[in-house]
DNA sequence: ATTAATTATGGCACTTGTGCTATAATTAGA
DNA sequence: TCTAATTATAGCACAAGTGCCATAATTAAT
């Protein structure tokens, strides 16, 4: 087989890694002050634990259900997911 | 050709459309008062103003790093896209 | 040191977000 | 009313988010 061909046409993916990151990091330190564990977290957002994991060690970019999801299941702001300090650029 | 077969497994899916309907007239809202256009939008977010006009009207879910393009390109904090009134339920 | 609890990874299937392009529909300006 | 500007829709291709399952890795308790 042949490798995968790219299209011709160059497509500009949006993917703020350094944001996602930084957006990881606060998530858990969140999580960790109201003493909830991934597995809580599950249960209360109806997100899947293995998600979860994958927002925390950003490996994935989450959407807003799912950011609102969390923030519900933490009976926290939505606002409050977004209290930390992004990356200049 | 059959109809396509539902998995046997009934996966959940989030996506919670109130929410989700609730942002997008905030952000046209949150656009309008910084008299900004949905091209404008584009060019200074990078993202696509089709991709722009389907958040605004609610037909998708965006992502974090959307998001974020957006407050940026607005000028604002992250978190000021979610002073809004999220419905019950 | 063992064990239990918690977190992280990996793969698969499926859904969906996004870019791009074009076009339609709506709104604003003349 | 025309016209231009703005917004919304549609379809395609591809990337990526999510659930579910299983397992590995790490951390906490005993």
């Amino acid at each position: 087989m042949n490798k995968r061909q790219k299209s011709s046409i160059e497509r500009k993916l949006i993917f703020d890694e350094k944001a996602v990151k930084a957006f990881a990091i606060h998530l858990k330190k969140l999580r960790k002050e109201y003493k909830c564990t991934q597995d809580q977290l599950e249960f209360e957002s109806g997100l899947s634990l293995s998600q979860i994991a994958r927002i925390e060690t950003a490996k994935i970019n989450p959407t807003l259900s799912t950011l609102i999801a969390i923030a519900k299941a933490l009976e926290i702001k939505p606002s409050e997911l977004f209290n930390f300090e992004l990356p200049d650029k």
